[in-house]
DNA sequence: GGTTTGACCGACCGGTCGGTCAGTCACTGA
DNA sequence: TCAGTGACTGACCGACCGGTCGGTCAAACC
């Protein structure tokens, strides 16, 4: 299942050092670190293991510029969505949509940098947080407190709780969807876009009942 | 996993096979099981490796009694909390408060729940939802329901969205609390009890404005 | 031409892994 | 008294681990 097979699907790096990080990104992502050995990854890259150790010093290290690899490919997108036009909640929806849909795009470079954000001792973290999970963070607290300015966000909101809250819902959605077929009122297809639509709903409208 | 129960509630239990399961535990949950070995394990049991194998066929065998000694452990609470007297937004807010305090007080446990059910093609992950997320996540649905038949909460959000918003907030924050640091306006540190209590606020109250 | 350099590889190393096995020991019921 | 049983162990095994070493080869450089 080895030799050629494997150019169809994504179009591997030409160069020996991308294509090893390229092909240790989904088995990292998979097995976690102990659980990847450079052997298979050579094997996945078409190079032998010595290549491996050539152009990195030590497993920890390709690990790293995995990590590495992935954070720069993650940050990029998400930039313009929230200056398009479009009322207040259909711009929160559609960043909503886009970030959810970004985050199951790049499923693997997701878990990579999700995994290593849990590690408590990560070396890693602020870097990656700084890198990635800071700047939809960021744009989306700017956004909430101009809104907030303007006086159509209530001024009592934590523009930083309700950030949190958007991403952890996509977050949850992303690391539990393949579980929801277990939950009660769950057990149909729950789509993306449709979570990310009730899910901006909820968080603009709230669950109190307006007083008609 | 059933005749001799004997609960020790402190210290480690007296019986071999139980002193492996609570010594397995942390250990499975800070190092994942491709991290984790055997021989630590014993050693941290004081038994032989051995005595590990005799007690359980394979390291995964071990891996799934642990598993299930955590899930077990760790459905319990939580039964009553919504329950107790108060308004709609004071009761959301205790549960949620609880829910937080429950989990980060059993993070061992919870990491590895929750590990195991982001693994796509964990066998295991059936039984731990329907033994562990299902409840609170049901309790939560059924609370919102009822509050929507008197009319206190919006007829159009969907229970099953707020239940998972609810629980997916606080499973972020336990999931990545340490690097809540690197984030801005969560420099200072953000107490559990004052993130539940702006999350409830958030998805009770909404953020639009409401016209004065 | 000769030399250097860097990408690359097969063979190999010490160590650790999960797992096995033969056997010791304490206890039990006949 | 003794056979049976289950808890427990040290010694051991093959497989595999991350990593090293000596070397090949082709392009680059003088």
């Amino acid at each position: 299942m080895n030799s050629q097979e494997k150019e169809v699907n994504t179009s591997l790096p030409s160069s020996a050092r991308d294509r090893i990080i390229a092909c240790a990104a989904p088995i990292f992502s998979k097995r976690g670190f102990s659980g990847s050995s450079v052997a298979e990854i050579a094997s996945e890259a078409e190079v032998s293991k010595s290549t491996v150790f050539h152009h990195f010093a030590t497993k920890r290290q390709l690990y790293l510029a995995v990590i590495e690899s992935a954070a720069s490919d993650f940050a990029r997108t998400l930039e313009t969505v929230l200056e398009e036009p479009g009322d207040l909640l259909e711009r929160l929806a559609n960043f909503q949509n886009q970030h959810l849909a970004h985050i199951t795009d790049n499923a693997w470079l997701t878990q990579l940098v999700l995994r290593e954000l849990q590690k408590p001792d990560s070396a890693e973290a602020r870097h990656l947080v700084e890198d990635v999970l800071s700047l939809n963070y960021k744009r989306l607290i700017k956004f909430i407190a101009h809104a907030q300015e303007e006086k159509m966000i209530r001024q009592s909101v934590s523009a930083s709780v309700a950030a949190m809250m958007l991403m952890s819902a996509n977050v949850f959605y992303f690391q539990h969807q393949h579980v929801f077929q277990y939950l009660p009122d769950l057990a149909e297809t729950l789509k993306p876009c449709d979570y990310a639509k009730a899910v901006t709903d909820l968080i603009f409208y709230g669950l109190e009942e307006e007083a008609a």
